[in-house]
DNA sequence: ACTTTTTTTGCAAACGTTTGCAAATTTCTT
DNA sequence: AAGAAATTTGCAAACGTTTGCAAAAAAAGT
């Protein structure tokens, strides 16, 4: 059965055996250990931080690979080690300022540890569930080292695959029991609390929240600490509309609430600034209200935008710096001990920031 | 000095060779050749569009994939076919809003291509040239398909990696005359035109321009267009400044812009929004004018926070979209032709938004 | 000088794919 | 029914690294 003549062995066509290399594509480690005469492991060796070199044999491959222009090939390299240096971040909704904040954080973090961000911009929404789930899973096959998601829900689908992997990882503003994933979210029942605090030390009486996403577990920690701080004091609730983190359904909620001339809302808690916006274009511009004379208003998160002056918005402050670095370090420290057990479940402080649409007693 | 046993050929442990897989990492070609009694080949077709496999292996092998949770390795992919299926790109400064809306609308786009994005935060800074040269070899090192940069320059070392490699470019907002760069930026000219026109037709006498970097293309360009246009309408520019397109530094150029009482600008073309936003808040809370009726503004881009109420500048509009289309499609098919002669030079209109800074005769 | 210890080096397998080529199989022709 | 044509399959090299192991070389110890 030895059919096939085998004269020629089945290599393939790549001339480059005795050749000066005519430099087709980018040098390797091959080209560089040709140049000097040394073994491939040797160069190899060179650009490995820990590794055993002698002195002068670095130097000339060094100078060599300085020369020629080589740049180790990290795709060769993670599969050879399996380790990728990137990490895949998530994140939606970049129309509210929070998220590029958290972004642009994070990604600056990573890159001083030496890792790289795959970035992917996917819906909140809900019907677009499987798409994004086919696209993580697609970013999986990068053999990202972890994942970081940014407001934005784990399926559960997903949540069992990167477990299956080992991949670890993190989710800021949300929380989840899912084994194994950690969290990085402000305290928000206290910051609902003291929401509620400004607006009646500012003497309002009617109050109303409007809320971001039901679903959402900020949003619903945000309200719980609101209404609890509120009854407290022996109020409730006076009015309540949903503007699902948006700009424009803020606003129609606006309208709504205030629809009837009659028993309006004096102090408004809204879920997040960026909404908060949305309530303010309209009770200035459409319901010709006053701020804070007719109407208190506290937002949550404090964008660089709240602190302009064409808001100077109350709000309580989400420190972006102190999640981001929490979220990077705790996936970092994941990823270091190979191990997504132990998943952490961080808590990081806020602070309210008085401005002008609020009545702050002095 | 025949030291060693070699009881045992030199394998690693890899101890994968008869038994059950133990689960440990993810399935590989392999795993299902084994499953399913085929070759790798025949697997790694099934999961290759154009390649020819018969119809009831693929069901097969597509059934035992399926259950093994297999998903192709896009690294090892990569490393194979020398295409990433990856992009760079390099965005500075997201304090801006219309680069978060380039970013999401650029990786959304390139999502649906099938493509993916590693993202790359720097300092516009030209203090931190040398860390972004190097954090972008780094980046090379992935073997991306394409770089996309926003708003950011590309050292002519860089340039020069890029030829060397194959790797095409296109900037968006940045004009080069570098080789094989591409270019996708707004008719500045026209744009700065519209700008004097709606300031003159406006009836302001003493108009003022702030820049923005002084280095920067666009900047230059727009300041051109407006200074041209006054000129055809036999003025001049009355005042200047430059505002490094940044909020807090546009604001200390309005201050000194207005410092002495008597003689101000009553129109103000800014170079973009995000720095009319700080001469605005700093026009009106600080020294006390109105606008428009004092001094008129209007500025660049029309981020979506100047349609917000709190501001509602008068602005010329960036096509944010079709930038975002211009610069993708043009490095797709950079990448598909594989060659990256031919750079294209794309210029998209600009509109005119006239809001409540200006006074629009009507 | 001759072991012994330490350091530097090279060999070759492995990581998980793709793909040209040729062998094996199926499907058509006539 | 047999040869031609088309399709499906498998082999094995290649992509550019890393790394365990052992051989070679250099440094140290006596």
């Amino acid at each position: 059965m030895a059919a096939g003549p085998q004269l020629s062995t089945p290599f393939l066509g790549h001339a480059n055996v005795s050749n000066e290399s005519p430099k087709r594509g980018r040098a390797t480690l091959e080209d560089v250990a040709l140049a000097v005469g040394m073994s491939v492991s040797a160069v190899s060796r060179t650009f490995t931080p820990g590794a055993s070199v002698g002195k002068q044999s670095r130097a000339k491959i060094l100078a060599a690979a300085a020369q020629l222009g080589y740049r180790p090939n990290a795709i060769a390299r993670t599969l050879s080690t399996k380790r990728s240096r990137i990490v895949a971040l998530v994140v939606s909704y970049l129309q509210n300022q929070f998220y590029p904040t958290i972004l642009e954080r994070i990604s600056r973090l990573l890159q001083i540890h030496g890792f790289h961000v795959l970035l992917f911009v996917n819906e909140e929404n809900v019907s677009h569930e499987n798409e994004t789930d086919d696209l993580i899973l697609d970013i999986m096959g990068y053999q990202v080292d972890g994942i970081i998601l940014a407001s934005s829900l784990l399926s559960s689908k997903l949540a069992k695959y990167c477990r299956d992997s080992d991949t670890p990882v993190v989710m800021i503003n949300r929380i989840s029991t899912l084994k194994g994933v950690s969290t990085v979210a402000s305290q928000n029942y206290e910051g609902g609390k003291l929401a509620a605090q400004t607006l009646i030390h500012g003497k309002a009486k009617r109050i109303g929240f409007i809320a971001g996403l039901e679903a959402s577990s900020t949003s619903l920690e945000r309200e719980q600490g609101f209404i609890d701080a509120l009854k407290q004091s022996g109020k409730s609730l006076f009015a309540r509309e949903v503007g699902h983190y948006d700009y424009e359904k803020a606003a129609s909620a606006t309208r709504e609430m205030f629809g009837s001339k009659k028993h309006r809302p004096d102090g408004l808690f809204v879920a997040n600034d960026h909404m908060a916006f949305g309530v303010l274009d309209v009770l200035r511009n459409e319901l010709k209200l006053t701020v804070p004379d007719d109407v208190q208003v506290i937002g949550f998160d404090n964008v660089p935008q709240a602190g302009m002056g064409g808001y100077s918005l109350s709000t309580v402050e989400q420190d972006s710096a102190l999640m981001s670095q929490a979220a990077v370090t705790t996936l970092l420290q994941q990823i270091k001990s190979g191990t997504s057990d132990k998943p952490e479940h961080i808590r990081v402080p806020v602070r309210l920031i008085l401005r002008k649409t609020t009545n702050n007693g002095l």
